[in-house]
DNA sequence: GTAGGTTACGCAAACGGTTACTTTAACGGT
DNA sequence: ACCGTTAAAGTAACCGTTTGCGTAACCTAC
């Protein structure tokens, strides 16, 4: 009763019914070797001993795992919530297990992580960096052994994997239009790091809005630095203690724009009123905060999902070899900061 | 180059320096049994060829996956991404992986996800159920295995898993309690479904609450449902259409509240001046919310990484039987809603 | 000089499946 | 009556580690 019951294993089963385990295998996977009043028995008999396969002797058999590895920097992130969510929802679909590993935005966790994800034979690798990760070292191994990879939203160039990301440059370009178009001229952006994909390529887009309207960027009014709430706080201070103080601000995530409001409302400084705001990227809860922000709204669970597909096409198909990249476009959500001048048109 | 390199095994190694595979798995472990020269040079040349143990061949072999199933009905929910990512956080600590399953709150969808954990032979599991799952008859093979299972946030009784739980009832009984020093008497809840241990527990905390104050609680004033944030909407709405109007409610979930807030902004009523709000359960982002709701915080991450600690501690020493019961207090965070006369003490 | 004890390693059998190759038996056509 | 075909099942090797046991060689002590 409460022995330590072993498992029960193929083996038990052919001994049962006085078969070989070969047979009791193709049976269970329904090969058509064998016949169906065998096949009838065996699964039968299968679920009166209450058998259970055991993935890893049929994994180190097969050479394939079914499982695919997930690095992500956070999770406590309605962005990777979100994404991870669907991702999740997607391999499930397909019969791909997921080993999640949180590398808590530090590179040297996100490599030994890479490498016991390596260890573990995954199939395939879905990779959104850390904001500290300025080298594809770690990433080398995975690229020699020709295990598929595909990075989603925060990328790495030079590797020749896929990716999966927001329209970062127009979502910017939109945002920044936007605000031009509020009336707005000193404009700062409180972005990321400029080793990070979309810090790079939010920072971008903003300086393409100043460009299209002709006007040159203040390069004072850019601060660069992590993706979290306390370097939004951070940044708004810098910028009112550099004496520069902006009419709005863009950030480049929600978190970013988060710490910005707090640290307005410290200042005694009231958002849009005083200081206006547009984030990139947004949060189930947007609508309940006050002001509501108007932000660039990136599909998490579409990225998330695309990237499992994509990842799932170079798993079944490893000759083609070709780095595919795809773009979502992002949409501005017009909510009650940036909204002076009520545009009903929401941008794409 | 581009060739698709076999991986690197303890055999090629071996073959390299003239020595048996043994001595090689063994060298790699630090294993006394080998000398101090040898084991340098099994370093060196597994360096060299860029070794990397194959965990599925090490799992099999030793019974033991080094891997814990993670089942969580939800993960774009702060509760339950805080509370992974602090699980996370201390599984990786102690050499653990995590192989993640979200269900999706449907009770099916959990079942076949343990079934295929059990597949992968997880070494345990950590577990909140879905708010549909009714019987325990999913879990029966994992207590048949005798395969550590430890319940977190939402449990299963009469399984004799260990679990690790917020201190529901007493946190909801603060909770109303306070709604009632406001001097508010019709309160209402909305909450979750009643065999779900949450639901069940929150709710005798709100009876409790009227209880200790000698005062009779109107049933009406209950409507339970799911625990998201249409289920607060529709809460609201029934309560209204019933024409039992409450004065202040108390939910069952943070995302509940918010559904409410939603449902009396379209209704045009205020909160909380027309009508007052208390939440079970936080966000990181309420603090920004309009009106900021007070609320009854549970401190997912403590629940996580004890759960864990817990799972842990039931793998090493699978003798102790014994099913434990940890209960983490809750505390009530103050904030703009149900604070009209300002206590300034908050209580636990 | 030999019994007893280390030290450093090798051998081979697991672990629980999968799979390429045989084998057996039944059947049908000519 | 013979041969080729096929359906149904068996054999054994293999996937890459771990592990219990065996065994040289060497050391020490009496």
């Amino acid at each position: 009763m409460t022995e330590t019951s072993r498992h029960i294993t193929l083996a038990d089963i052919a001994r049962r019914l006085g078969i070989s385990k070969t047979a009791v295998s193709k049976a269970l996977r329904d090969h058509p070797d064998i016949g169906a009043q065998t096949k009838a028995r065996v699964r039968q008999i299968a679920a009166e001993l209450g058998y259970t396969p055991n993935f890893i002797a049929r994994n180190l058999s097969s050479r394939r795992s079914h499982t695919i590895g997930l690095v992500v920097p956070k999770i406590a992130h309605s962005f990777f919530a979100d994404a991870v969510e669907a991702i999740h929802a997607t391999a499930s679909e397909n019969g791909y297990e997921i080993i999640m590993a949180v590398s808590q935005e530090d590179a040297e966790t996100e490599a030994l992580h890479l490498q016991t994800l390596l260890s573990m034979r995954v199939d395939g690798l879905l990779v959104s960096v850390t904001q500290q990760t300025r080298s594809s070292h770690a990433f080398e191994p995975v690229r020699r052994r020709g295990i598929p990879l595909v990075f989603f939203d925060r990328v790495l160039d030079g590797l020749g994997f896929s990716r999966v990301v927001t329209d970062d440059v127009s979502g910017a370009l939109n945002a920044v239009h936007h605000l031009l178009q509020q009336g707005y001229s000193r404009i700062a952006h409180i972005g990321g790091f400029g080793w990070t994909s979309i810090g790079r390529d939010r920072l971008s887009g903003y300086r393409l809005a100043f460009e299209k309207a002709g006007r040159a960027v203040d390069e004072r009014l850019i601060v660069l630095g992590g993706f979290g709430q306390s370097d939004g706080a951070r940044g708004l201070q810098t910028l009112l203690e550099s004496g520069a103080a902006p009419q709005a601000v863009f950030t480049a995530t929600y978190p970013v724009a988060l710490g910005v409001l707090e640290a307005a409302c410290e200042c005694g400084l009231c958002v849009p009123r005083d200081i206006d705001l547009i984030a990139f990227g947004g949060s189930a809860y947007n609508r309940f905060v006050s002001p509501s922000l108007t932000y660039v709204d990136q599909p998490a669970q579409e990225i998330g999902s695309r990237a499992m597909q994509l990842l799932l096409q170079e798993i079944q198909e490893p000759e083609t070899h070709s780095e595919q990249r795809v773009v979502i476009p992002t949409t501005l959500v017009l909510c009650e900061t940036a909204n002076a001048n009520p545009n009903p048109r929401a941008s794409t």
